[in-house]
DNA sequence: AATGAATGAGATTTCATTCAT
DNA sequence: TATGAATGAAATCTCATTCAT
């Protein structure tokens, strides 16, 4: 059990070292080298743990996604609030910086199995979404005349926007302060 | 002025060989080899009009441009059906595909240069959008407690966040589709 | 007793594991962690019975010995039809496919520890073969003007050419018809 | 025209270094760095030249060949001293030592590319040879009722064995002597 | 201005082998 | 005796860029 301990802490140094790799260059100029330099293990360890560097992101870029989202569904009360705190708190806590952030898109953009991941990413997103916008519809909160499928893909929209200009801002503003002010004109938009 | 033509066209090809192939593959595993090779030229030769693969790209991501919004600025009438007006056409005609549209984004967030130019190219949005926004403004066309750059702020998200979120997607619906509706909502969100 | 039989067991079952991947691809591109996972032991385990890979090799070459040839000498009758017969039947039984031979054939030529070891495996086919051809050439069946360590020499030739032609051949004929095929044309050069 | 040379005199230094390489350590031991350093070229420029290492051996493999050989077709005169003749001339100036020779053979066996090249080589020579024998069969000098083909093939598994023993081989005997003697008796075989 | 051979640092990846558990 | 995580040297191959012609 001391070895399952042992590996799996492995696995974290690299995916930290890396991961700090990321947030201080591009993905592309981060060499496997390096991250193992920083882990403190071997290059041949790294393959132990993935089988490229493509797989690393893979498992990085879960990074993106909004957890606590699925959990709004059973709380009760008024939606709109309960988003805007939600969103709040994420971003207070958002893991990325801008560097890191940019290093993931890169990495997406540039392997096909990335880019699966991330489609079946946005794709759960939007079934964890779309039933809250629809009980939103339902108690009269939200306009009905969009379908809630077009509602969840604009909030998609809305974030990865905020996100990626963000990210390529050189500005040192919070990405909180943007996401706040950005949906709040899109709740506006979707308020009846 | 043979001469001066003959380079234009040389560098015309140079461009267009390599925008067919980041339409097809990724901009990183798109070498400057290929790219030659489908231009007709030496591989010297591309050095002696761009300085870099790099330097490529800074010309290249002027696609991502709406000229024809500063022209709006002095046509009268309301704004919103205008802008509406213009989305629709302009995406009509948006001359990248999703993998070309990637590619770009791949290649900016790999290139410090190409970040800069980018940074410029949404300053230059900015400009010119704002004083639309303001003209809607004060016309009384357009909600005035949120500031002017605000709103172009966001709507720069939502044309990015479309943009992105378009090019990884796998189906194959139009990008235009996706922008006339989420710009809707958006307009939705800002009129007074 | 019971671990003895077990150890000879694992022995056994890395050494068909091994075998059965040199049967498909070749010698070099075989992975030990390829060999032990169809093993079904632990890659410690194989360091545990040999002490590395050309190790493992040289406990094969023996497959291609012809054991059977040493016990033709205390047997009287005439030696061709002998000969012939036992080539016959170690043809049917012989334990190697085309890839299987070539994988032995490099692993021998890429290893300066199984090429002493099949050097030694010569010499012993030699001194086997020898005293049987001076024996046939004392009864007058074989010529005598050659030297039994040439026509011994010659035999070989013959063998392991006609191996690795056949190996090396893309077609599916089987070697005992061209090793049958072969020898008698030796035969008919070496009678008297 | 100058450029030209230079290209050919690369070429040739990059085989004649591989060559010196594989003739001292194996095939599988010889590195692209070793060979790239003995030429004297920076290691991209042997990927100018060769796609891989199996390329570069394609392009070795022909040293096996016995060019002669087609050429004895037109002459006239009895066969078997012509033969003869070439086996003892082409033998004294055949261009493989031990190494160099169990090198190509390793090569040609770990590799499909090269496997296959040997395989048109192989067809080549049976292509030049079986016209031979069947002049041989007509004038009445060979016997007839071996088919040409068999004959011929029955021929390559002598060379071939006899070329592949003779690599294995430790002593220092000359290749022609083995292979005079050898030949000698694969003749007695089939003249009527 | 055009060429394309040469460069060479550097990238990813492999894999036999070791050794602590 | 068996395990399998860790090793790290070494291998092949890439490719933007340079520069002599």
């Amino acid at each position: 059990m001391n070895r399952e301990l042992k590996k799996e802490q492995t696995r974290v140094r690299i995916k930290e070292a890396a991961m700090s790799l990321f947030a201080e260059q591009s993905y592309e100029s981060t060499t496997i080298e390096q991250i193992v330099k920083l882990a403190g293990v071997a290059k041949g360890t790294f393959f132990n743990y993935f089988s490229s560097k493509d797989d690393l992101i893979c498992d990085l870029q879960g990074l993106f996604v909004i957890e606590e989202i699925v959990k709004l569904k059973d709380k009760g009360g008024p939606l709109i609030p309960k988003m805007q705190l939600i969103i709040f708190e994420l971003m207070q806590q958002f893991p990325l910086n801008k560097q890191l952030t940019r290093a993931l898109f890169q990495a997406i953009l540039g392997s096909e199995k990335a880019l699966d991941k991330h489609r079946k990413l946005i794709a759960d997103l939007k079934d964890a979404i779309i039933p809250l916008v629809e009980s939103g519809q339902e108690c009269g909160e939200l306009r009905k005349e969009i379908p809630a499928a077009d509602i969840t893909q604009i909030a998609l929209h809305t974030y990865f926007g905020t996100l990626i200009l963000w990210s390529m801002d050189e500005d040192e503003e919070k990405l909180n302060e943007h996401m706040v002010v950005t949906f709040d004109l899109f709740f506006k938009g979707i308020v009846s």
